[in-house]
DNA sequence: GCCCACGTTGTGACCGCTCACAATCCTCGC
DNA sequence: GCGAGGATTGTGAGCGGTCACAACGTGGGC
């Protein structure tokens, strides 16, 4: 059995009869002897009460357990301090760290934070409008087409920070976000592994946010410059999907090419899609291929052979686009802009020197 | 560079000018020639109202773009729709696909879902009132000792369920709850490691959640029950932490010891660590060691060797949180509570016969 | 000793919506 | 053709806070 039911909401033989209701401030005024109004002084820190007074009041609130509404509060001061976010997605590595960055940032702020998943059926109107009436503002995770979609919808008078991919150079978006240079990341992997001999580099992608351009997303352009800054004419990347399943796809057609020789990963989950399905054919990593991954999940360090991969700071993103919805929240509250880390190439097994001997017997 | 400013929020050449403020029921019953309460009724669904004044009215919430204020909503019926999550965690396998289990089914239920992690520096009162307070219930992922102690601290009167692990048999947690069976589930992998041929097993555990009694949480008593009835002195269990590199440190140690021949661990992330510990002291998987995991994260069928694991329903169990939740907040929606799967024995290629040979050298 | 400014406190109205009830309209049966 | 009763609509109050302002004291300066 996995479930039990409910407890019994106590009989009413309670010690404390009245507990009932939480208190207001209006309760907590007649136990003080003073106003309403006194109460809402108090609470709200306003300098013109007198010490004795103070104190009393304090006292009742303490007494009565009182704790003022977030409700009324939010629907009297018109003031909501709260952020949703809009994602596809909660769980795959780059998601989830962003999205723990996002809680971090707002827990210490302390905003309450709000979690909502977009799905492609979703219409997206209504989801964000729904998101946008539980009051506060918006961070809306646009790494993929949906989340992308989405952010593009939000009305404008609703405040909304992003964090999006790397985009094209010279151009910003229109609205308020964050993002990493995996663009120049990308590029800087793929120079690697060709200053370590290899003839090219192949791709496997993430799906692309941006449908438009002929592109794959900043990673697949800064990986095509890469090879184009070096006079090789980059091969048809491949992938499609973001897990470790869509990778070993890709990796198993790879994998049959003797002359590939370096495979650059657009995330961490198709590295290990990929690295799986060399070792099927029979391909060592690094000595026969060497794979670089994206994003350096927990796990990439402790796989076997450990993956070569680009660190990503989400978590620091996450916490930048908190930082930004901020200061279009609270006007005065001008809180110091955290700076994510740059992306940075870690270097493992996975990627090492091409091997001058010619290709091996399968 | 990595932020952008805020767009300047538009002129006020707006094509419309007025569209400032959001239609309350009072400009849309203006607009219909209504009382404000007809049109209360009518976004309510109340059946006497006249047809011909129903849409009378909806043509004016349309062209009005009205939306009925959630907040003033929640303050004058007291009904507040809405779920807070309190969980120490949000990126581990099992807390993220409790979380997503139930964002899905907050989701499908129209409830906003909010994250709120706890810390074991938190005032845990405090937090909770704060979580309260949000209005809506709590559901508290009570896998670790804080949000187990979490859980004991929530005050009777607010609507709450909670996901735990499995108590101890014949007791039921005074909190409606939900578990998976892995007390059960952690005894039938031993057992099959033991049927498999070996001596022993050893576990590497996860932190307990509880801290009184004299095992390390359920996993723990299964293996330890599994082993005692097969007349097995079960040896000292190790690992502290969670993540991959706690497994490495136990599986450093446990490497060393040729007659360790099997090994359970507390989650796969342990169980990546204690394969890399092996694979560094030369031992192989599974030819001289056996690994079985816990959890099945996604990565664990597709490292090398795949690992043999006991996949747990986590969504499914965040789901059937959520349905347990909602019967204390909606008084008559009887939703069919949503059942998890139970654990199941996933066996792949970190786990295999005992080898006769004698223990080989290093 | 009086006036005025200021520190302190209380009152009224309102945020946007829901309740409870009263007031109106219509329709039917006799 | 008239009254009862249900359908339809409108009014008042209040949810628990906030704002604006008015009404008290008190003290210092002349």
């Amino acid at each position: 059995m996995h479930v039990t039911g409910h407890t019994t909401s106590g009989s009413d033989a309670d010690p404390h009869p009245g507990q009932q209701k939480a208190a207001s401030i209006r309760d907590v005024a007649q136990a003080a002897g003073v106003s309403y109004q006194t109460v809402s002084r108090v609470i709200n820190g306003h300098p013109n009460v007198r010490e004795e007074t103070r104190r009393r009041v304090q006292a009742a609130i303490e007494t009565l357990g009182f704790r003022r509404n977030a409700t009324a509060f939010a629907l009297a001061s018109g003031v909501t301090r709260s952020v949703t976010v809009l994602t596809t997605n909660t769980v795959l590595h780059g998601y989830a760290a962003t999205l723990q960055g996002l809680e971090e940032a707002s827990r210490a702020a302390g905003y309450p934070l709000g979690v909502r998943v977009v799905t492609p059926e979703d219409d997206l109107d209504r989801t964000i409008a729904a998101a946008a009436d539980t009051g506060g503002g918006l961070v809306v995770i646009g790494f993929d087409r949906v989340g992308a979609a989405a952010l593009d919808r939000v009305p404008a008078h609703v405040p909304c920070a992003a964090v999006v991919e790397a985009p094209p150079p010279g151009r910003t978006p229109d609205r308020p976000a964050v993002w990493a240079d995996d663009r120049e990341a990308a590029r800087a992997a793929t120079a690697h592994l060709l200053a370590l001999g290899h003839d090219t580099v192949h791709y496997v992608a993430i799906p692309a946010s941006t449908g438009t351009r002929r592109s794959a997303g900043p990673r697949a352009e800064g990986w095509r410059q890469a090879l184009e800054a070096a006079g090789v004419v980059p091969p048809a990347p491949s992938g499609k999907g973001w897990d470790a399943q869509a990778g070993y796809d890709a990796g198993k057609k790879l994998a049959r090419n003797q002359d590939v020789t370096a495979i650059l990963c657009g995330n961490d989950d198709l590295a290990l899609g990929v690295l799986r399905a060399l070792h099927h054919a029979g391909r060592r990593v690094p000595e026969d291929v060497s794979v670089i991954g994206f994003d350096d999940a927990p796990h990439s360090a402790f796989i076997t052979p450990s993956l070569t991969t680009v660190r990503m700071d989400f978590q620091g993103l996450g916490r930048a686009a908190f930082g930004l919805l901020r200061t279009q929240l609270d006007t005065d509250q001008q809180a110091p802009a955290p700076v994510p880390a740059e992306p940075a190439l870690i270097l493992r097994e996975s990627s090492g020197p091409r091997q001058s001997s010619g290709p091996r017997d399968t």
